[in-house]
Formats: structure tokens, C-alpha cells, sequence
RNA sequence: GCCGGUGUAGCUCAAUGGCAGAGCAGCCGCCUUGUAAGCGGCAGGUUGUAGGUUCGACUCCUAUCGCCGGCUCCA
């Protein structure tokens, strides 16, 4: 079997061969494998449609069955760059320019050739079944300054069934779009009538959003952290001294003037977080300070960049400062990574990529300092054994930072924690504490959000679980299903039973079939249905049928009801209730 | 913001310059049902918005907004 990425790299330059033979006159920029296929960037001299793909990949079918041998040849530098700069090829010879080696290799296959470090796959003909997916505008380079070419997206299989295979899956995928099932569920909605980017929480959102709170406060609480809550505007004097006025101000809402003076939607929790800090004085004795907030903030976000929940321009993060003295440091930071985990692992995300984010060109505060907080982090992620990516030189100025991000149903990653050691706020705000010295020291302040945003979370959660929530987060737990309507009575005395032990229930009244009841609960993807027939009113139990189609009979409502709170109560991620029940 | 696509009922989609339609959801009625759709009826629209071309526009053109896929940027 070919490796995929080499299979994958041979096709973009089939599709870019298949290009040149159709439209000459095109120039290359690059054409890389990716992880779900391959793409590659042209600069047409007309516009792409979608009609061209059908056309292209046609052609690129004919040039795979001619199976041309795919050759490598070495040139230096000075050659290759006289042969593309022949060939029109700008955007290669720019590439060869700025190669450090003294020689280059580049790829044949007929006529075609193009500059490539290999390796590819021997002949055209070993690339069988392929699929222009997609076109999109990308900047030469990723830079927004130079010009935009047009990018062509597909993946290749060596088989037929394969591709079909892939596309079913894409196709699955799609299904588990938090977009699409958050209206099934009737979790959120966005409109234009409010704004874009600005989600509505409906109930079950709003369900889904205070059992989530409710977790993250009580959890805080017993973690030692204390709950602040900052308003949503303050004047855009304190936006200056924090510096978000100079640095971030291109993510920030214009200021309102209010009485004479300017005034800022907040972007960040954290200055408030500093002005508590500053409210009066601090002993070392109070450190370390844990001061946590779901804190709902406003940026700017250009619109092509919106994304249903997981992108969006108001959201609430799950904040937290710590001011510690550098001695705690450690300990801080190796506490707020398990208690990151630990969360991660109770909503049931055991899979996500971690980066550690080093100092970059520019930064504030001493080399001994971003050493010390670096180190600090490197040390949390081995001393939990987790495996983590080395970004050098990608830390914000202010410090050096630790990312985790999860995957949607589409592979994208999405970051959601975040934990930033900040030398740059306890400057700017002149906050101290007073040491056993008798002295003023400045403390350490750490910035980390575990979920992110409410927001990003859910969206991630709902793709994760597909729409089928946990029991715990599920906005209605089990749904009472009367077969016919004589069974109705027995069936809210069971509801009113089950939510005066706390849980969330509703009923199906409807003059419906069972069929359709259960076809409807299972759409809603609900933990369990309980039916009630004459069979249940008579002998007074229950028949449960949770969402994967497993079926218990004969179940007193005392037990479910035990039975259900205690999975509720572990935050039990499977719906199996005890063998008792 | 940039490139491309797209916008018809709450949802999914028809109608290609000539009377805006279907299924689901909703409402009303009948049926009284045993583990994924019982039957019938009713209602639902300034075709995203604003201009224009035309005897006539959902359909063609311009602008604008949203959405979708990327790029850049980010929790």
C-alpha cells in the first residue's frame, strides 16, 4: 500500500499537470498534502467554477491512464530557476530563490514538471480514483498582502471503494455538524434579525448552559478559587493602561461615549480581575489568589472567519487569574493543568492536541522570568505525562502559554484551554503585594480559560457526542411515552415522581402511535423513553428504552429513579443503569 | 476583511423569463395504538434586502446583507 501523503502528493501534481494542459497559461504556487487529501494553488487568468473541476479531474483521469513514469532530476539552483523562469513559473522561482541548498530536485511526468522534494509515487497510472472536492481563495504564501490564488482541493484513493468509503464518512461527519443538530435540538440559533456571530440560547441550550455553570462553579469552589463577576463595559482609560487599547484594539468594538466619557465593551476579563486585585493591599499571606469568572466578552471577529458556535463575537470564557509569588509557580500551574484534564475527561474529551508556546521575537518582561514560567510549564505537562507539541517563538508577548485544542466532526481543530503566565498586567497595573521581607513584591499572574468559551465548548460537545449528550448534560433525561391515552394519568404520576427527585422529564401525550413517540424521542436523542402500557399501569412499572435501543421491562419507578440519579450523580458518561434496576 | 459558492414556507427541497409547489414540522379532527413515521383536513410566502432590465423576474443585471467552503486571524 502507498503511504497516503506521498499518494496524496502525487495527485496535486496530476492535478496541477491536468491544469497546465487545459489552461497553459496558468501559473503554480504550491501543492502540498494535507491531512485529508491534497490541494493545490494556482493563478488562473479566469475564474474557477465548479463546471472546470468536472473537466479537470476528467483530465486528470486521462493523464493517470497514459501511466507516465514520474522521474526525479537534480539541478542547481541556477538551472532550475532558468527553467521555470521559461516555463512563466514566477512564483517557483521565487520559491528556488529562497532555498538554502546549493541544488534543487524537481519532479517529471511528460511534459509537466515541477519543483518538489519528493518523494512521489512511481507512475500516474498508480493514482486511481480521485475527487476535486472543493475551491477556495488562499493567499500566495498565507499572507493577506500578496495575491490571492485559487485553490483547488481533493483527496485520491488507490481504489474506487476507498473513495466511496471516504466520502461516506465525510458525509457522516457532516450529520454531527453542531450547526445543524443545535436546530434539531433546538439548542441555539443565530440570526441575522439580532446579528451575526450572537447566539440565542433556547431552553435546552440554556439547560445545557446552567448545568455546565452549575459543574464548573462547584468545582472552582472546592478548587480553592473564589467567583467574581466584572460587567460587561468600562471606560477605555482602563482599556489604555492595560494596553488592550494599543495591542488588541483591531478585536475591539468602537467606544460609546457616555456623560463625556469613552467607554469599551470588554474584550477580556482580565483588568477587572487586576482592579479587584488593587482594591487594597495585599500580604503574601493571601497568595496564592484564585479569582475565577465566567466572564462574557465582545470582539470584533471579521465576518468570513464566523462559524456557528465555535466562532462567534460575543461568548462567555470560564476565566480564572491566579496571582501567585514565584515560588508557587509551580504548583499553581501543575494544579490548573490537572484541573484542566480532569475536566476535559468528565465531558468525556480524552482525545486533543496540547502546545506548548515558547517566547517570541518580541516580548515584555526579564529572560529570567519567561525561563522560569516556561520551565514551569514544560514541567506540569511531564509531570502528567501528557504528550505535548513544542510551538517556539508562538507565546504572546507577554508570556509563554500552554493550548489544548479539540477536533470537530470535520477533523478542525478548535482551541479551548489556554494557560498563560503574564508578566505584562502586573506591570502595566502596578500591582504588588507585601512580602515576610516587609517589602513590596510583584506577583506572578496566570490568565487560563479550561473550556474556552461556553460557546466553543458546547458547539465541541454537541459534535462530539454527535447530538447524544451524556445523561448528566442531557437537557431532557427521559421522556414518558403512554401507548394509548388511557395511560396517560399513570404517566404523569410517574413524570411527577421522577422530577420531584430532580430530574428532567417530560411527557408524550399525543394521540400518536408508540412508533412515532419513540421515532420522535430518538431523534431528540433522549436518554431514555419509558413506555407505559396496560401491562406497566396494572402491574405499576415501567418499560425503558434508552436511545441505543436496549430495552428493560418490568422496572419499578423507585429503582429507575435510583438508578438514573446515581448515573447522573458520577456524571456517567454510558446510559447502562445497574443490574438491580 | 479577501477568493469562490449560495439565499424559495419553521426544516429539507421543486419550479430556468409566463398562475410559487411538495414532504416533514405546526394546527384541527378521526384512530387508541407495544419499541424508529396510523389516516384525513387546514393553515403557512413582499422568493434575504434595495435598485435596474423586461409587456412580464424566484429566474437576467447591479449593489448590499446573511450563510457555506477556504485564506488570513483567534477562545
Amino acid at each position: 500500500m502507498i503511504e497516503k501523503d506521498i499518494l496524496w502528493h502525487s495527485s496535486a501534481h496530476l492535478l496541477a499537470h491536468a491544469v497546465k494542459e487545459l489552461y497553459p497559461k496558468t501559473k503554480l504556487g504550491i501543492g502540498p498534502s494535507i491531512e485529508t487529501g491534497f490541494y493545490y494553488d494556482f493563478d488562473f487568468e479566469h475564474k474557477l467554477t465548479p463546471e472546470n473541476l468536472n473537466k479537470i479531474e476528467k483530465k486528470m483521469a486521462e493523464l493517470a491512464a497514459k501511466n507516465y513514469p514520474i522521474t526525479k532530476e537534480t539541478l542547481s539552483k541556477k538551472d532550475a530557476v532558468k527553467l521555470f523562469k521559461e516555463r512563466g513559473e514566477d512564483y517557483k522561482v521565487e520559491l528556488i530563490n529562497e532555498l538554502p541548498d546549493k541544488e534543487v530536485t524537481v519532479y517529471h511526468q511528460d511534459s509537466f514538471v515541477d519543483l518538489c522534494r519528493g518523494p512521489h509515487v512511481k507512475s500516474t497510472g498508480l493514482m486511481k480514483a480521485f475527487k476535486l472536492t472543493s475551491i477556495a481563495g488562499a493567499y500566495w504564501r498565507g499572507d493577506e498582502k500578496r495575491p490571492m490564488l485559487q485553490r483547488i482541493y481533493g483527496v485520491s484513493f488507490e481504489s474506487k471503494a476507498q473513495l466511496d468509503d471516504f466520502l461516506e464518512k465525510l458525509k457522516e461527519a457532516a450529520k454531527r455538524d453542531h450547526r445543524v443538530l443545535g436546530k434539531e435540538l433546538d439548542i441555539y440559533s443565530i440570526t441575522d434579525e439580532w446579528g451575526a456571530g450572537l447566539p440565542l440560547w433556547h431552553p435546552n441550550g440554556g439547560l445545557l448552559r446552567h448545568v455546565i455553570e452549575s459543574y464548573w462553579k462547584d468545582l472552582h469552589l472546592e478548587e480553592g478559587y473564589s467567583l467574581i463577576t466584572t460587567p460587561h463595559m468600562a471606560k477605555l482609560d482602563l482599556w489604555e493602561t492595560s494596553g488592550h487599547w494599543d495591542f488588541y484594539r483591531e478585536n475591539m468594538y468602537s467606544p460609546m461615549e457616555i456623560e463625556g466619557a469613552d467607554y469599551e465593551i470588554k474584550p477580556m476579563n482580565c483588568p477587572g480581575h487586576m482592579l479587584i486585585y488593587k482594591s487594597k493591599t495585599r500580604s503574601y499571606r493571601d497568595l496564592p489568589i484564585r479569582w475565577a469568572e465566567l466572564g462574557t466578552v465582545y470582539r470584533y471577529e471579521r465576518s468570513g472567519v464566523l462559524h456557528g458556535l465555535l466562532r462567534v463575537r460575543g461568548f462567555t470564557q470560564d476565566d480564572a487569574h491566579i496571582f501567585c509569588s514565584t515560588e508557587q509557580l509551580n504548583d499553581e500551574i501543575l494544579a490548573i493543568l490537572k484541573l484542566a484534564i480532569r475536566i476535559l475527561k468528565t465531558f468525556g474529551f480524552n482525545e486533543y492536541d496540547i502546545y506548548l508556546s515558547t517566547r517570541p521575537k518580541k516580548y515584555v518582561g526579564s529572560l529570567d522570568n519567561w525561563e522560569r514560567a516556561t520551565n514551569a510549564l514544560k514541567k506540569a505537562l511531564e509531570d502528567l505525562m501528557l504528550d505535548y507539541q513544542e510551538d517556539p517563538g508562538e507565546g504572546v508577548f507577554y508570556g509563554p502559554k500552554i493550548d489544548i485544542k479539540i477536533k470537530d466532526a470535520l477533523g478542525r481543530a478548535w482551541q479551548c484551554s489556554t494557560i498563560q503566565v503574564d508578566f505584562n498586567l502586573p506591570e502595566r497595573f502596578e500591582i504588588q503585594y507585601m512580602g515576610k521581607d516587609n517589602k513590596e513584591h510583584r506577583p506572578i499572574m496566570i490568565h487560563r480559560a479550561i473550556m474556552g468559551s461556553l460557546e466553543r465548548f458546547i458547539g465541541c460537545l454537541i459534535e462530539h457526542y454527535a447530538g447524544a449528550f451524556p445523561l448528566w448534560l442531557s437537557p431532557v433525561q427521559a421522556t414518558i411515552l403512554p401507548i394509548a391515552d388511557r395511560h396517560n394519568d399513570y404517566g404523569l404520576e410517574v413524570e411527577k415522581q421522577l422530577k420531584e427527585a430532580g430530574l428532567r422529564v417530560s411527557s408524550d401525550l399525543r394521540s400518536q402511535s408508540v412508533n412515532k413517540k419513540i421515532r420522535d424521542g430518538q431523534k431528540q436523542k433522549i436518554p431514555y423513553m419509558l413506555i407505559i402500557g396496560d401491562e406497566e399501569v396494572e402491574k405499576k412499572v415501567l418499560s425503558i428504552r434508552d436511545r441505543q435501543g436496549k430495552d428493560i421491562r418490568n422496572v419499578k419507578v423507585d429503582s429507575l429513579k435510583k438508578g438514573i440519579l446515581k448515573l447522573v450523580n458520577k456524571k456517567s458518561l454510558d446510559l447502562e443503569l445497574n443490574a438491580s434496576v
